[in-house]
DNA sequence: ATCGATCTGCACAGTTCGTTCACATCGCCG
DNA sequence: CGGCGATGTGAACGAACTGTGCAGATCGAT
């Protein structure tokens, strides 16, 4: 994975400082600003994949910078707010920051909710091929293999590929001809039974639960836990 | 991209027009209302993608407006606040409003706002499609499911291409003919018992009361919390 | 070239869905 | 209150859709 670049704004030296080093030894790079300029600033000149913001901020306040940095580029956002003030809490879930942490916290708390926010962003831009887990049903896309409540099952190409694009959206219903478009790569498929063959086979292999038919439409992959 | 529709809330009409034109500029189509009332209305005909809203209004104030526009399809709002009422702020974005700006603004950060906030949608809803919420009824557009009061029914094809109609134009009388033109594709289906069918389904499976029937008209789609 | 695995499309069967019909009710209006 | 047209109701038929098994085609490896 490539380096991961966090930029910490917070005016109180003692906190910035220890943010930093706990986060430079969890292998980030660091970026460090003191009020709202500045931070702004430094996150369009370099931008990081992911801020940790103080709402209290001389200059202009932590929701403004939210916002400005919001602007450019979408960036997960950690707030830091004041223990209590659900307010802040509130206006800064509102203004776009995707989680928050109380103050006092704990650096190993920071560091896990840090993990977590870059992770979840990960999953959401599906950038690398890791394994997509979905309730009882691991796909691992790096090694074409896939397995439902731990029992490994063997797909044929084709197979895997519909269950990928299926597993993308989730519970979504994909059009028959949606999927002859994207798996097949065919324009016009119709009149053709070749999705419901292979979907009879990933039932077959995996379990007859798993995806939904919706009649006159097409299909959908199930997420049970 | 389609086309995006911004609603603006304001008494005033020197700030109304200068937001209208300058949204105009921006590429959307922009609709006005200068009370509570209008802009209740006018938003359930013509449902935009992004409410602009000045929280002080003659008739009922820019909170209850949000709180009913809110109530019928969710949608981004951004909120007028006069300069440093915080209170205003708050309970604003309590009932359901996106972000706020305090007068007095540019209307180049208004237009900036109005981009960052439809971009913040737009991510939401690429993750999934958000659910259409009318009282007690969810519709999941994405997944064809449909569930009223947590209790989920099990919708043919029609049904559910009805239901969405129906839910499009929420307490509002659609004719017969409008509904097979849409729905069905039919230009003229006189003497036809079809839709009545379907909305007797529908009534089955979702409760009595959900669809209203006007004697010589059509059919209205309820809304009870 | 041969073999095995996989893919595709078809025929058949079972199921679901849509439409219409006949009849019962309802609502409007004089 | 009585009649007429509109609407609710249940059943039934045919049409459309999907599940299933299978055979031929295709592809890649030996």
């Amino acid at each position: 994975m490539r380096e991961r670049r966090i930029l910490v704004v917070e005016d109180e030296r003692t906190i910035a400082d220890s943010i930093a080093v706990r986060l430079r030894a969890e292998g980030f790079t660091v970026g460090l600003a003191g009020d709202g300029p500045s931070a702004v600033e430094a996150a369009r000149r370099e931008p990081p994949d992911l801020v940790v913001l103080d709402v209290m901020l001389p200059g202009f306040d932590g929701l403004e910078v939210c916002r400005r940095i919001q602007a450019t580029r979408p960036v997960p956002v950690l707030m830091l707010t004041a223990r209590d003030d659900e307010n802040d809490m509130l206006v800064g879930l509102a203004v776009g920051a995707d989680d928050y942490i109380t103050k006092p916290f704990s650096m190993r708390e920071l560091a896990a909710r840090v993990h977590a926010l870059l992770r979840r962003v990960d999953r959401a831009q599906a950038v690398g091929p890791q394994p997509i887990v979905l309730g009882d049903l691991e796909i691992n896309q790096a090694e074409r293999r896939v397995s439902r409540s731990g029992v490994e099952a063997h797909l044929t190409p084709t197979e895997f590929d519909l269950l990928v694009h299926l597993a993308g959206r989730p519970r979504t219903v994909l059009p028959r001809e949606r999927l002859l478009a994207e798996v097949w790569g065919w324009g016009d498929g119709a009149g053709t039974r070749t999705v419901d063959s292979h979907v009879k086979a990933l039932r077959r292999k995996l379990g007859a639960d798993l995806i939904r038919t919706v009649h006159g439409v097409g299909y959908a992959l199930e997420v049970r836990p």
